[in-house]
DNA sequence: GGACGGATAGACTACCCAGTCTATTTTCGA
DNA sequence: TCGAAAATAGACTGGGTAGTCTATCCGTCC
C-alpha cells in the first residue's frame, strides 16, 4: 500500500488518527468535514483513502480494538496474578478510550452488528477467554475450587468494572480508578472460588 | 391538565406511547415526523403538547425509570430472596425495553448530562439501594458475612447482568435468561458472603 | 345554528450532511 | 527540470431535519 505506515506524517495517518479522536469524542454522528478538518486534509483526500464514513468508521474500530485488550502474567500467585490483571483490566476499560468506544460500540451496534460482534469477539470476548483459561489451570492445581472457568471469568470480569464502567459512561467523572477497588473485588473472587476445605 | 391521563385515546397519551416505542427503536435520532406519523397524529399536535423534540424525549426517559425499577420481597431465608431479585432483575434489564433504554442512555449521556444522571439515580442506583439494605439487615442478623453492603450489592448486581447485558445489546438474540443462570450467580455470592465458620 | 378550541395538512425556512465533480495547485521522483 | 500523481478548495446534488406558520377542518358546548 502506502510506502509509510509508522509515521503518522502521511495523510492516511493523519486521518485515522483524526478519525480515532473524532469518533470518540463525538460519536459516529461526527461529520467528515470536521475528521478531515481536524487531520488538517481536505474533504476529497478523505475519500481518496477509504471510499465512505462507514468504511472509515470501521478501520478506526478494528484499530481500536487492541486498546481494549488485556493479557495475563500468570507468573506470581493466584491473588497477585488477578490483582495485576484486575488493575490493567480497569485502567484499560475504565480509561476516556476505553469508555468511548464501549459507547459508541453500544450506540451503533444496530447499525453495524458485524462490526459490533467483531470489536467484542476479538476485544473483551478475547480478554474473558485468556482469563478462564488461566483459571482453569489454576482450578486444576488446586488453587482454587473446581468449578466452571468461564462462568468464573465472567463473574470476576464483571465484578471488576459493570459499575464503575456505569459511573464513567453517566458522570464523566474519573475518579474511577480508587487503588482499593482492585483488591477488594479480587479478594472477594478469592472467597468465592476458594479451594474446599480439606476438612469436611 | 388534560382531564383524561389514563385511557392512551388522548393525543398527548398516544404521543408519549409512540414516542417511547420510537426512541427504545431507533434511538433519539429518529425524527419528529415519525413519532408524529406512529401517534397518527400532526406534527403540530405534537409541538402543542412538547415545546422541542429534547423536551419529548425528557419526558420518555423519565416515564421509563419506573420500567428497570425492581423491588425486593425479603420474605423467604436470603437465599430464597436473592434468587426472587435475581430473577427480576434480570428479566427487568435484559428485557428488549431495559436494553433499549440502557442503550439510549448511555449513548446520548454526553449530550443530556443531567437527564443521564437523573435515569442512573433513579433506576439503578435506587435499586442497587434496597439491595443494599435487604444485604445489610442479613449481615446484621448473621446470615451473611459482614461486609460493606454496598459492595456486597454492587457484586451481586453486576454479576448478574453484566455480560448479558453486553450480548444482548450486541447480538440483538434473546436467550439471555437461561433460568439457571440466577441460581448459579446467586450460589457464587452466598459463598462470598457466607458467615465466618464458627469454627475457627 | 354559531362560535370557538383543538387538530390537521402542508408549505416554508434555515440549517446540516454524505458524496461527487472540477479546476487548480502542490509535491516528488525520474 | 519536467511530468505524473496526489492534494486542495470549493461548488454542487440530493436528501434529511427541527421548528414555524397559515389556512382549513371538525367536534363540542352554548
Amino acid at each position: 500500500m502506502s510506502p509509510e505506515l509508522d509515521p503518522p506524517h502521511g495523510p492516511r495517518e493523519r486521518l485515522l488518527a483524526a478519525a480515532c479522536e473524532a469518533f470518540r469524542e463525538e460519536g459516529y454522528q461526527v461529520s467528515i468535514d470536521r475528521i478531515a478538518a481536524r487531520a488538517q486534509v481536505a474533504r476529497q483526500t478523505l475519500y481518496n483513502h477509504f471510499h465512505s464514513k462507514d468504511a472509515l468508521f470501521g478501520e478506526v474500530v478494528r484499530h481500536s480494538i487492541q486498546s481494549v485488550l488485556v493479557t495475563l502474567d500468570g507468573d506470581g500467585d493466584v491473588r497477585a496474578t488477578l490483582l495485576a490483571f484486575g488493575d490493567a483490566y480497569r485502567t484499560r476499560l475504565l480509561s476516556p478510550e476505553g469508555l468511548a468506544i464501549f459507547r459508541t460500540m453500544v450506540a451503533e451496534a444496530p447499525r453495524f452488528p458485524e462490526l459490533a460482534k467483531q470489536f467484542f469477539r476479538q476485544g473483551p470476548h478475547t480478554t474473558r477467554k485468556r482469563l478462564a483459561k488461566y483459571l482453569a489451570q489454576a482450578m486444576e492445581a488446586g488453587e482454587l475450587r473446581k468449578d466452571d472457568p468461564d462462568f468464573a471469568a465472567e463473574m470476576l470480569t464483571a465484578a471488576l468494572i459493570d459499575l464503575d464502567r456505569l459511573r464513567g459512561l453517566i458522570n464523566l467523572q474519573t475518579d474511577l480508578l480508587k487503588p482499593t477497588k482492585t483488591a477488594q473485588v479480587v479478594n472477594c473472587f478469592l472467597r468465592a472460588f476458594a479451594p474446599e476445605k480439606d476438612t469436611p
